[in-house]
DNA sequence: CATCCGTGGGA
DNA sequence: TTCCCAAGGAT
C-alpha cells in the first residue's frame, strides 16, 4: 500500500476551503447531529435537507420528538424512504427522554446501544458532537480510501470492511477527529465521486493510486447483485358520499406503519374480474361498482419492485366491508403517512 | 451473514 | 431505458 503522512491535514485543508454550509455544521448539539445522521443515512443531502430543517424546526428538542406520536413522525417522514429510520429515530427519542434523562449519551458505548444507530452513526456523533476519536466508514469513505490507496478488497465484504476501517482509524486526525470524518466525507461526495470524479483540481492527484493506475472507474469494487422481486398491488379506492376507507400496514414488510388504501396483492396482473376471488374485500357486486380501473404503474424499492394500479369503488354501503378499515373523511387523507405511490393518487385525485 | 428496507438523481 | 448508488442498520 502506497502510505503517505499528513493525509488528514491535506483533506481537512480541502475541506475548510470547499465544504458547504449546512445547518447541522453550525451545532455541536447531539441531538441535532444525531437526527441529521439518521436522516442521511443512504440519502444524498440534496434529498434530505428540507427533512432535516422540518425535523428541526417541529422537534426543536429530543423531548419535543419524544412527546409526538409515531403516526406524526412518520408523517413528516413520508417520503424520504426507509421508514425504520423514522420508527427507530421516534423510539430513540423515548428511550433519550426516560433513561437519560433527555441528556443525550456522551459515551460511544452508550451511543451504539441506541436503536437505529450502528458503527457509522455511532462514530460520527461522538466525533462530530463530542470530539472523540472515533473513525467513521460510509460510502464516501470506501470511494475515497479505495482510490488514493489503491484497494481492491470488496467493501461488502467482511474482510473489506474489516480493512477499511482498520486504514480509517490509521489515518484518522486524532486532534480533530470530526472535521477529519467530515471532511473525508465531503470529499467523496463532491470531489471524488462515483462517476466523473474531479481529479484535475484534486489535492491527492501526485500521490493517487487510481488516478496514476487509471483505475478510477473500477475503485471501489463491489461483489454483491441484489435480486429484484416482482410485486402486484391492486389497490380499491373505495367512495361513499364524504368517505373513504384506509389500512395500516402493520406486518413486518414495505412501509411498514404507513396507510394505504385497502390492498388486493396478486401473483401477477391479475384481471380485475378474478379479484374477488382473493379477497373478501367488496369490488363489484351489489354493494359496490367500479368507476375506474389505472393503468399499471411501477415504484422502484431497494430489492422489490412493486407494480400497482387504483381500482375506484362507488361504495353503495358500508356493510359488508372488513372491520379493520379505517374509515377516513377525503379531506382529512391528507394527516395520514402514506407510501409514494399513495401519494401519487391522493394529489391525482385532489380531494381537499 | 446474506438479505431486506425507499426514493430520486445522474450518466 | 437502464443502471448505479447515496453521511447504513436490523435481523
Amino acid at each position: 500500500m502506497v502510505y503517505f503522512e499528513g493525509f488528514g491535514q491535506i483533506i481537512q485543508q480541502w475541506y475548510k476551503q470547499f465544504k458547504r454550509h449546512l445547518p447541522w455544521r453550525e451545532t455541536s448539539d447531539p441531538y441535532l447531529i444525531w437526527l441529521s445522521e439518521i436522516i442521511l443515512q443512504q440519502t444524498r443531502i440534496d434529498q434530505g435537507l428540507a427533512y432535516f430543517n422540518r425535523f428541526a424546526e417541529n422537534y426543536p428538542t429530543v423531548e419535543k420528538l419524544a412527546a409526538a406520536s409515531e403516526d406524526e413522525v412518520l408523517k413528516l417522514w413520508q417520503g424520504l424512504g426507509y421508514y425504520s429510520r423514522a420508527r427507530n429515530l421516534h423510539f430513540t427519542a423515548k428511550t433519550i427522554t426516560r433513561e437519560f434523562g433527555g441528556q443525550f449519551p456522551k459515551q460511544y458505548s452508550d451511543i451504539i446501544k441506541l436503536k437505529g444507530v450502528g458503527e457509522y452513526t455511532a462514530a460520527a456523533i461522538a466525533s462530530i458532537s463530542y470530539k472523540q476519536p472515533y473513525a467513521v466508514v460510509d460510502g464516501n469513505v470506501y470511494r475515497v480510501l479505495s482510490r488514493i490507496f489503491g484497494i481492491d478488497t470488496p467493501i461488502d465484504s467482511t474482510e473489506g470492511k474489516k480493512a477499511f476501517k482498520q486504514l480509517a482509524e490509521d489515518l484518522l486526525d486524532r486532534n480533530n477527529p470530526g472535521d477529519h470524518n467530515q471532511a473525508v466525507m465531503e470529499f467523496g461526495a463532491i470531489q471524488c465521486t462515483p462517476k466523473n470524479p474531479n481529479c484535475a483540481a484534486c489535492p491527492f492527484c501526485d500521490r493517487c493510486f487510481a488516478l496514476q493506475g487509471k483505475a478510477i472507474e473500477r475503485l471501489p469494487v463491489k461483489q454483491g447483485k441484489v435480486k429484484i422481486r416482482h410485486r402486484y398491488f391492486n389497490y380499491l379506492v373505495y367512495d361513499l358520499e364524504e368517505s373513504t376507507f384506509l389500512t395500516k400496514r402493520t406486518s413486518n414488510d414495505i412501509w411498514k406503519n404507513l396507510y394505504q388504501f385497502p390492498l388486493i396483492e396478486t401473483a401477477y396482473k391479475a384481471e380485475v374480474e378474478s379479484l374477488h376471488l382473493e379477497s373478501e374485500l367488496p369490488i363489484n357486486n351489489s354493494i359496490g361498482d367500479i368507476s375506474e380501473v389505472t393503468d399499471w404503474k411501477k415504484q422502484v424499492l431497494s430489492h422489490q419492485h412493486i407494480h400497482y394500479r387504483f381500482i375506484h369503488v362507488q361504495l353503495k354501503n358500508k356493510k359488508n366491508l372488513p372491520t379493520d378499515l379505517i374509515e377516513v373523511n377525503k379531506k382529512d387523507i391528507f394527516n395520514f403517512a402514506v407510501p409514494k405511490p399513495v401519494e401519487k393518487q391522493l394529489n391525482y385525485l385532489n380531494w381537499f
